[in-house]
DNA sequence: CATTTGGGATAACAACTGTTAACTATTGTG
DNA sequence: CACAATAGTTAACAGTTGTTATCCCAAATG
């Protein structure tokens, strides 16, 4: 498994990926590679199974350092570069099958996606009682910050550092707009 | 080329096409491939100009429609929506390509997009001077809403239509978010 | 101690890959 | 009309691919 992210650098698909060339960076020979894996799609899902793993690890920690330090928006955005940086192949593993893979790939990568989404949408909602401002549609809010989450997360991998504070500084004013725009709709709302 | 889209279904990234099964698809022989481009690389560029040059013309349109129609979010999203299910193909390659594909790829892609973006942006400014609402940095405004419309674009592409109609409906919540969102943050500068 | 199981290796397979060389029609041009 | 350019062909090449059959050794199990 570490073989085959090592080999997915420069944007290269997974799909673009052979089984003997995993096999021969991971030091084997290419029949080895069935006694762990029936298939390359079975490989590719255990890798992303634990990408999910990763983030759902991501998301306990960075709501426990908001619960901590307040200042929801640029503690996680913070919290999330340091994931990125710690675990970029995976990362860019889950991004590239995101829209680069099999109908099985994509979903299992939506199914992630979306429980994130829908846990921030609890997230949200608790915040909200808790401010006592009401947010209009936090399901669509959430949706809109993983999504834009994400797509920033992706565009940083290619980007040299002080490329990529810029751009976590910008990410964390696009969330803002997000919140602030959601509570301003339920205001006109009521 | 088009028989190089017509292989790119399913999410296939285009690394992983090869040079021999597109000739084969045109119904040409392998070395014919030669006479046209020097390498596969060669035709991914040319298929992402083709994509850019569809992309500015819907631009072109929805600007146009919005001016005589009004509504620019709601007009805007419309016109996307035409151009996705018309350039199904192309629109897929793109999204594709712009995280599963070589660092000139990627590049080439990087410039279409921000290019949209400063566009869009321009627009922004027009606006928020006709309508006297002015608007918190509206260059990060711009790259959400560019950011926010490919990726939901990217996702309905796996969609039904009953979905898509559901996802572009959402996406227009998003959009206003954003835009209600930054001109909130400005009231509060000035 | 015998034996099952897990994880490896080699050899071989047909199929496919990108690329080159040499040749051939068709088409537009001086 | 001769001729160059364009766009195609077949044949052949050395590599690589995924997969199977067969065998081997170490460790755990009875």
């Amino acid at each position: 498994m570490d073989a085959a992210l090592g080999l997915l650098d420069n944007g290269r698909p997974f799909a673009a990926l052979g089984l003997r060339e995993v096999t021969r960076a991971a030091g084997l020979s290419a029949p080895a590679f069935y006694r762990h894996f029936e298939d390359m799609d079975a490989l590719g899902l255990a890798l992303v199974d634990e990408a999910g793993v990763a983030l759902r690890q991501l998301m306990r920690e960075a709501r426990q350092r908001v619960s901590q330090a307040g200042q929801a928006i640029p503690t996680s955005v913070q919290t999330f570069l340091e994931y990125l940086a710690q675990r970029t192949p995976e990362f860019r593993l889950v991004v590239s099958q995101s829209q680069g893979g099999s109908a099985v790939f994509r979903a299992a990568i939506a199914r992630e996606r979306d429980d994130f989404a829908r846990e921030l949408a609890d997230d949200l909602h608790r915040m909200a009682q808790h401010r006592n401002r009401p947010v209009h549609d936090r399901r669509a809010l959430a949706d809109a910050m993983v999504t834009l989450v994400f797509a920033v997360g992706a565009r940083m991998l290619d980007e040299a550092p002080e490329q990529r504070a810029d751009r976590a500084r910008q990410l964390a004013g696009q969330l803002r707009m997000l919140q602030r725009g959601a509570e301003s709709l339920a205001e006109g709302e009521s």
